[in-house]
DNA sequence: GGCCATCACTTACTTTTAGGAAGTTGCTTG
DNA sequence: CAAGCAACTTCCTAAAAGTAAGTGATGGCC
């Protein structure tokens, strides 16, 4: 199997439950390509409620991984940026990506008869309660 | 910046999206060290109730990322193994655990005294509610 | 054969988190 | 002074996760 993989420990346990809240992961990626303001990330995830966006930045902020500076020059704005150990977390979300370029399809392919994966969907794109499973 | 990340597309939504369940990250991270059962991977994970690891490991399932196969060998065992789809998620849980192994302090240290070595069963512990925040 | 135990899940019910939208604050523009 | 942003909050509802108890198919033991 793989060989040097990082144990399984409460470290990895924090990480994961990071990025285990919804939207942390897009945040972080947008960060990566350079400071962003409150409405910026917003309209650039889209669908995001600003509610939660407004959460997500406070835990990211509270982390240490991003930096909150408000410019007072008349028009207060806010900018969010990532600290060194949110940059660092680059590589992470580069390889989500290059994963998610490799297996993730568009289009949910009708009827693959020997298509190995089926794939997920692009259903978050929306403002998708992620399920409509009324069962 | 960061010169060659993958751009901000439905296919990383969806990676993200992914990732953004709670202990997805994790059981993907205990498959990576080789096929596991139901009963293993509760065990190994500790705080994920068992409702949630059966939805997760569904929703896994029906994106291609693992298997189930049952064993009927008398005691009826079920084991989930990672298909090429999520063994090529190798690279993301690897980069995470490093980020962790480098960013992440276990700071809360609730360690009830120091238990002789009560070790398993005890579900006395209560699975993390992620942030008490009376707040 | 009756009884308890295990494994792998379900179901029923509760708490927490997320979504939708309107409201607030501070300042600008018409 | 009404209107409009930007950046948040607040309120209220809808999903997701947590907790515990239950189910069904063995298998052991006495």
């Amino acid at each position: 199997m793989h060989d040097d993989l990082s144990p399984l420990c409460g470290r990895f346990l924090a990480a994961a439950d990071l990025l285990g809240r919804r939207w942390t992961g897009v945040i972080l990626r947008i960060l990566m390509d350079g400071p962003r303001r409150f409405g910026e990330l917003a309209q650039g995830i889209g669908t995001i409620s600003e509610r939660v966006l407004s959460e997500r930045l406070k835990d990211l902020e509270a982390e240490g991984i991003i930096e909150r500076h408000v410019d007072p020059g008349p028009p207060i704005r806010s900018e969010y940026r990532l600290t060194q150990k949110g940059q660092d977390f680059w590589k992470v979300i580069d390889e989500l990506g290059k994963w998610a370029e490799r297996w993730v399809e568009l289009k949910p392919a009708p009827a693959p008869a020997q298509a190995p994966a089926r794939s997920v969907a692009v259903k978050a794109a929306r403002a998708t309660p992620r399920k409509r499973k009324t069962a």
